[in-house]
DNA sequence: ACATTGACTAATT
DNA sequence: TAATTAGCCAATG
């Protein structure tokens, strides 16, 4: 993957507003959707944003970026909980997981009119 | 070029 | 509802 994904990524994540959060799969699909519109071959693949993310994920809420099922990255994940609860944002009874039904977000598109 | 791996997802059990 | 399995996409060895 190259710096222009990477970019591509990490902006999108910046642009997750405090107390929401997204799936991986969600952030791939509005990448892949912004490189069409740029004109490049799509990449998609939640997998491919994880890829990013561990490499390049320091610098931008991260913790904002979960699986499907809600969770963060086991990897960080007490470090993850910790900032969505300093955030607010809504997480299941169990706490351990963020509750997506009302936390999701999705960005406005910047249909350039 | 083939096999392995990973901050994933959806379907099964 | 939680654990397993198979599928997926691109990077790496």
């Amino acid at each position: 993957m190259d710096d222009a994904y990477l970019e591509a990524v990490l902006d999108l994540v910046e642009t997750i507003p405090s107390g929401r959060a997204m799936t991986y799969g969600t952030v791939a699909e509005v990448v892949a959707e912004r490189c069409v519109a740029a004109g490049e071959r799509p990449r998609g693949g939640p997998r491919q944003v994880g890829q990013v993310m561990a490499r390049a994920g320091a610098g931008v809420p991260w913790w904002r970026v979960v699986n499907a099922s809600g969770a963060p990255p086991a990897r960080h994940l007490q470090r993850a909980l910790a900032e969505l609860r300093a955030e607010a944002t809504p997480l299941t009874p169990d706490g351990t997981r963020v509750a997506l039904a009302q936390a999701i977000w999705f960005p406005d598109v910047p249909d350039p009119d």
